[in-house]
This record gives C-alpha cells, structure tokens and sequence, in this order.
DNA sequence: CTTTTTTTGTGAAAGGTTTCACAACTGGCA
DNA sequence: TGCCAGTTGTGAAACCTTTCACAAAAAAAG
C-alpha cells in the first residue's frame, strides 16, 4: 500500500517482539497490549504500535494484540514461516559451533551443507552432516537449492569464498569473517564482528558513557 | 570531550576505521584522505569527517590523517590500547570456539578465565587453560581483577548467572544467550544474537529489499 | 443502554543522524 | 612571493526515527 521504506531498526525489533510472543504463548496469554510487548523487550509502547502499524493495523482497540495471530504474522513478515536451506562453509571453531547452535533450527534454518577446504576435514561428520570438499560447492549448492550461505572462513580466504559463492547464484550471506567483503548490488551480505562488541564495551567503560544500550544498529 | 553525545554508530564507525587503518599501515602509506578512508568501508567522506571531528581536529588541511597517528588515537579512544581481563563463561560450542577466536586476542582482549557449571568440564583444558567450577566464580573474578566477562551459556540459566557476574562488580557483560537479560543501569550489557542475523537476511529475501545506497555522483 | 475504562492507530512535534557546501588552511610549484 | 590544487572542519539543511498526544474504537461495568 504504501512505499514507506521499513528501517533496519524497525526489522530487528520485530525479531524482538516475535521472541517475546513465542513466550507469551508459551505462558497462555490470547491477547498482548503494546505496553506489555514494550516492557518485555524494553522499547516503549509507542514505539511497539508504530512499528506494527507499518504491516496494516491488527490490534483491537481496548484489548490489544492477539498473540497467536500477531506472532503468525510477524513470522510471515520476517520470511521466517518456512524452513531455509543453508549452507555453512568453514567447519572450524566457529563453524563447528554454529552447527549445533539450537536457535538457527528453531527458526526454520536448516543447515544441509557444510564445507571446508581441509582434507583432514572432508568426510567428517558433524551433527550427522558431512563435511564437502570445495570443489563440489558449486555443484552442490544449486542441486540442493541453498538459499542462504553462512560463512565461518579464515578472513584470508572469505573474498575467494564470497566470490564463488555468489557465482552460484545465492542472494543471502552471513559473514563471520572480520573483513569486509565484496558483493554484488542484488546480494544480501551482513557480517557479525564479535570483536567489534567487545570494543564496544571496551570503549564504553573507558569513556563511562552515561547509558547502556543492549540494542544494535547497524 | 564535551558533553557531546557520541552515537553507537559512531562508535562502530571508529571500529571500522581502526581496521582500515591497520590495513593503510601494513600498506605503507603515511598519510590517507577522508575519501580513501571513506572508500574502504563504504561509507562517505563526509561522515568520515564528521566522526573523526567529535573527538578533535587530526588532520591535516590539503593532506589528510596521518594514518599511525589516527591508529593510536583511534585506538585510545576505543579503549584498545591496553589488555583488558576477560572472562568467559560457558565453555560449550560457542564458548569452545571463542577461546580460540583470534581477533580478541589481537585487540588486547585477553581471555584470562573459563568457567563451566558442568562438572564433566571442569578442570579440562581449553587453549592451556583450565576450567574452573561456578562456585570460584566470585573470588576468581576478583583475585584476577576481570573487567569485562562473554557469557556463552544457555538462555535457561543465563539471568541467574549475570546476576552473580553483577554482583561482582562486573560493568561490561557481551552476552551470547538468545534472551533479553536485566542488568543494573550502570553495567553495560551487549547481547549477540545470531539467528537474529538470519533473520534480517529471511526478511531481505522474502521483502526483496532495496540494499546498499547506490552512491554516488560526481 | 449508557458510561467508563482501556488501548489502538496515527498525525504532528521533537530529537537524532547524515549529507551538503564552503570557508579556511596546507603544501607544492613557478 | 603569489597562486593553484587538495583536503579538512563545520555550521546549516535535509533526512530519518522516536516520542507525544489524542481521537476513535472496543470492551467492561453499571
């Protein structure tokens, strides 16, 4: 209806608020008012029904927000009412991890594939997948119709990787690599510097900044 | 540094620029221009400027920043400077992998201490060092004078944890648990959530989102 | 049925961040 | 020396996000 474009911001807090309705479901609450959805996610309610009114308007007035319904639709919203086909490229620390990291399966993230350019690793399995040489990425990813590619690569290698990965055709990735790669206009890239955090934090207690902020921007 | 505020974006901007920079001095250049600068992180000259103004006026008219100078500055500003103790708690997929993750270490951020509530970990090694048990927690936070602590424990028991982690007088908390954590005002508290990652990257998908300004004319 | 209470949805105001545009300064060169 | 090219630093403008405040709507109470 309208072209307002949606805010980064705006998306993440709805990945806040869908982790808050999968909890007031679990605690049998039907209907949820923006005061409650704001002080369980620390946002104000304002904040909350502007955010929701961006996707049509579905909270009854003097009630609030059906949960079930608000949490169908968030899940809608977010892609996230479907199960993605991922592949994770890079099996060592990180990549190990992720692999069993519950919340990626939770939300639909289903990692199918994993690779990693150490013989010592191909053909070993982990969580019952295995490991794939990367020769075979190309050939794999598009006959099991990966859409989404997690990249757990040393920073040395993620360029050479990103590019093949693109080459392939996926539109989606997520970079845990600390550098920054590139890509293509029409392909999606987010990358996830820990280290980063930490400065945050670092700088935060060496300037004692008056205000502590759990939220991200960008 | 004036009570001017200093936006969180700011801050990661000041992170990105460290990056650059490491890289502008293992390539050898002396001096680099807000545009060179600007260009490495896709970001424009003018937010560059602008950054780099709030914390004094380092550059130099018809030349540029002095690019070891603006490092140290940056760094100093950051916090990253100095070693900071770190302690990590929760030596599980992702704890197991962030011990190993080099770019703490390469930033002054020491992980001194590890900690798990299983008992089956407890003593084992990780990177030479040891795990202790939850009980030691207090005292070996204090003896080791640990400023900054990575929680890498379950949601279920994360909120009890911090609290004790709190109570030591911790003010700087990274926190790798998918749940929203209560702090006091004075601690900061960052929390990273992977899947929320993903999430951003389904949305892009499903919404077919506009991405990356198309800059720039001229 | 009428009144009171609750809570949404949303324009308008306030607040914050980024970009623009240009004066001011620097170095190099003739 | 004087002039040109390059680049910073910064108010002002443009843009974006959050908060305010209240009418409208629905539920609850009497």
């Amino acid at each position: 209806m309208r072209d307002r474009r949606i805010s980064e911001s705006t998306i993440h807090r709805l990945s806040h608020y869908y982790r808050a309705l999968t909890a007031l479901e679990r605690e049998h609450f039907d209907t949820v008012s923006s005061r409650e959805l704001a002080n369980r996610e620390e946002l104000t309610p304002a904040q909350v029904r502007k955010d929701l009114s961006f996707f049509g308007s579905f909270g009854t007035r003097g009630l609030g927000y059906p949960v079930k319904e608000l949490k169908e639709k968030i899940a809608r919203i977010l892609g996230i009412d479907r199960v993605w086909n991922v592949a994770l490229i890079g099996v060592g620390n990180i990549g190990s991890a992720l692999v069993s990291y519950k919340e990626f399966a939770r939300q639909g993230f289903n990692i199918k594939l994993l690779f990693d350019s150490d013989q010592r690793k191909i053909g070993s399995n982990h969580k019952g997948i295995t490991v794939l040489g990367m020769d075979d990425l190309e050939r794999q990813l598009n006959e099991n119709k990966i859409e989404l590619v997690i990249l757990a690569v040393p920073a040395s290698s993620a360029q050479v990787i990103v590019d093949h990965v693109v080459n392939c055709g996926i539109k989606a990735i997520l970079n845990f690599a600390p550098i920054k790669l590139a890509v293509p206009d029409d392909v999606f890239l987010r990358t996830e510097n820990m280290a980063m955090e930490l400065e945050y934090l670092s700088f935060s207690l060496v300037n004692n900044l008056p205000r502590r902020s759990d939220r991200k921007k960008t």
